[in-house]
DNA sequence: ATAATAAAAGATATTTTTGTCTTTTATTAT
DNA sequence: ATAATAAAAGACAAAAATATCTTTTATTAT
């Protein structure tokens, strides 16, 4: 298993790439983004309209068209994307998949779980979308492969 | 998305089930486990016999037959659980899904991961499969609902 | 106005995960 | 030996996630 929907994944893997395009002024059609994140291209048409409807990308049709983040887009934490596309059970469900554990019906591992979500979304929540646009420029992050 | 697969829940609740029983001796089958931690009989079935044959759980056919755990495996790590029914993606994989993500070639969020990685594998490490058979035994820990 | 471009939307297909049904095999008690 | 019990195994079914195809709508440049 991984921590992420595969779904999720790929969105991500799409903002980073838009922020980096997006700060430099650049809109990028689904093919480019496809392209740059290596992910299918009409699958992540669909990703990103779902984003586009909940506002966490912009998009605008036509030639010179395409999808891009304004300022304040760029400077969301990563985590309204995560939340956007996988819900927030990574951050609040039960780790043994139980639907009444809480801290009064825990499950044996409820205060370990509870420590690894609150880091998870720590981390998710101190990393912005643009975070990563200066080493993405330069090469030295990967998006693809 | 949930940090283990539903499979892999049914798995961790099953042998935890099992180490309380098998604590006291007590053999159980499959609809008691089944009953005991709120999961599909069958299916239940299938993941346990594919534990038995990793040598995860024991089992004997027949009348007063039934799944139980010896003291070595009640002292396993729970990690060895999760292995064997996710295998170590959760452990070893890129978080954005990159075949080929590693310290020299990262993702965005590498480093990140590794440690967040590390924390989920030394919490599986630390915890045995009998960890937490006191507190089952005195109803404080639930497994089911 | 028209043609070209690119996202939006809806329908469909494939794959993976989860769950069920049926038959077989091993073990035990009578 | 026989019947009852319980796991093992194989085939099948349903649901969810992932991926593709086709048509429509909006925008821009000519």
């Amino acid at each position: 298993m991984a921590i992420f929907s595969k779904t999720c994944e790929y969105a991500i893997r799409a903002v980073f790439y838009l922020a980096q395009k997006s700060a430099s002024g650049v809109k990028s059609g689904i093919k480019d983004i496809a392209a740059g994140i290596d992910s299918p291209e009409l699958y992540l048409g669909k990703i990103l309209q779902d984003l586009s409807r909940k506002g966490l990308v912009a998009s605008s049709k036509g030639p010179n068209g395409g999808f891009f983040l304004s300022s304040e887009m760029l400077s969301l934490p990563l985590i309204e994307i995560v939340r956007a596309v996988d819900g927030d059970s990574l951050f609040t469900g039960c780790g043994l998949g139980l639907k009444q554990c809480s801290e009064i019906n825990p499950c044996p591992l409820h205060n370990e779980f509870k420590d690894i979500r609150q880091k998870i979304a720590l981390m998710l929540n101190r990393t912005t979308i643009g975070s990563f646009n200066r080493e993405l420029i330069e090469g030295l992050l990967s998006l693809k492969k």
